[in-house]
DNA sequence: CGAGGATTTGACCGCATGGTCAAAACTGTA
DNA sequence: TACAGTTTTGACCATGCGGTCAAATCCTCG
């Protein structure tokens, strides 16, 4: 057979062993090379290339270059979100704690995996359709702010958090957690507990009234 | 002859009225292509396309497609720079104040040249070197914090804001600021005054400490 | 007009890309 | 051993890329 069925939707049978091993390890080859060569940067021979694989290989395990991108979104989104389970000792009792739950917990995911997330915001930013429009607008990334705006939603009926727009508070915060990113990939040795602190503080004075209750 | 001297810095003549219309109009075109088809998606075939010219004269007028996409840069940054020269009418008194009036500037121009900035940032997040490495590195846009920052240690030093990292608070100042480029291209109906008076609120918070003076 | 520089075209080059495929190699089973 | 299914290779393809160049055109001024 001169294709695998299941890169094209065929066949829901399970993976096998060696295909399931074949493609964690593309996976995390092509993460390296568009964490290290940018989203331009990482054709599938340069991916082959750097796992020591042939090109054909990656064609007959993934549907094409747009499938592993995206299978690399969907991959490292999977892990983050096993992490921040893992993590969650117990739901907190205020709006506050839960933001600061979720600044510490999304840092230190970066922190730890910092060029997997880099890989993934690159492919986000740029990978487009055939239309040429982003595959990840807009309108996707509003989803993630579903669970901010929920926290800030009930922090304000509270009144534990001051009147603003959750939407606008949202973008903010996961603006400066993308943005941690870059920092973190610029330069690695940064302080992820010392930038965490400053980040958990900043948002703390911008979502509670000046005056003190 | 067959190619400009000044594409190639052989000359520092003063150009040409043809050439520095022609410049201007590539340039245009060359803004709108980034804007709508994303770093990946522009080529030269595509901009000389789009901006109905022949694609040798792109490099009759510049010196290859890095030299085009610097110049994006450099322009948009210089009309910023001016779009923000006249609008300041006098310094503020105090550092709640500058910064107010940053937030307020910066997103007024994003505002109202949503697809220049666009490109502007698709060119800076991608553009690489023949190493491989951005171009528009982190310590690259780190000198672009430095007014922030300035601005930052002034109000701490008035006791006017809290102590907090300048650097960290600049990080994302800007995150946001920038951020709200992607808002405004994927929407073009935000109410920008909304935005603004939202981000401005949630950096006065963030800055000033909780305590009444 | 016509000389000469500035501008513009369109054909062309070498190269890298994403993708395909027949053949080979491998693997387990009988 | 022979067989069948899975996995892997390496050569190949069409396409689009950035870039080059000889030739054609335009423009200005004597």
């Amino acid at each position: 057979m001169r294709s695998n069925p299941r890169t094209t939707g065929q066949s829901d049978a399970e993976p096998t062993f060696t295909e399931a091993a074949r493609r964690a390890q593309i996976l995390r080859h092509a993460i390296d090379v568009v964490a290290d060569h940018g989203y331009a940067g990482a054709s599938l021979n340069r991916i082959a290339e750097h796992a020591g694989i042939s090109k054909g290989l990656i064609s007959y395990h993934f549907a094409g270059k747009d499938d592993l991108l995206k299978a690399i979104v969907l991959d490292v989104f999977t892990r983050g979100g096993g992490f921040l389970y893992e993590r969650e000792t117990r739901k907190p009792a205020t709006a506050g704690g839960a933001l600061r739950s979720y600044l510490e917990g999304h840092l230190a995911f970066i922190g730890s995996h910092s060029r997997e997330v880099g890989a993934v915001v690159e492919v986000v930013r740029n990978l487009r359709n055939d239309e040429g429009r982003l595959v990840y607008d807009n309108a996707w990334d509003a989803e993630t702010y579903g669970e901010l705006m929920g926290i800030f939603e009930a922090g304000q009926a509270s009144g534990e958090f001051r009147e603003f727009d959750p939407r606008v508070m949202a973008i903010a915060v996961r603006r400066v957690i993308d943005g941690f990113t870059f920092q973190v990939m610029g330069s690695p040795d940064v302080d992820v507990a010392a930038f965490t602190a400053e980040v958990v503080a900043l948002f703390d004075h911008a979502t509670t009234p000046r005056e003190r209750s």
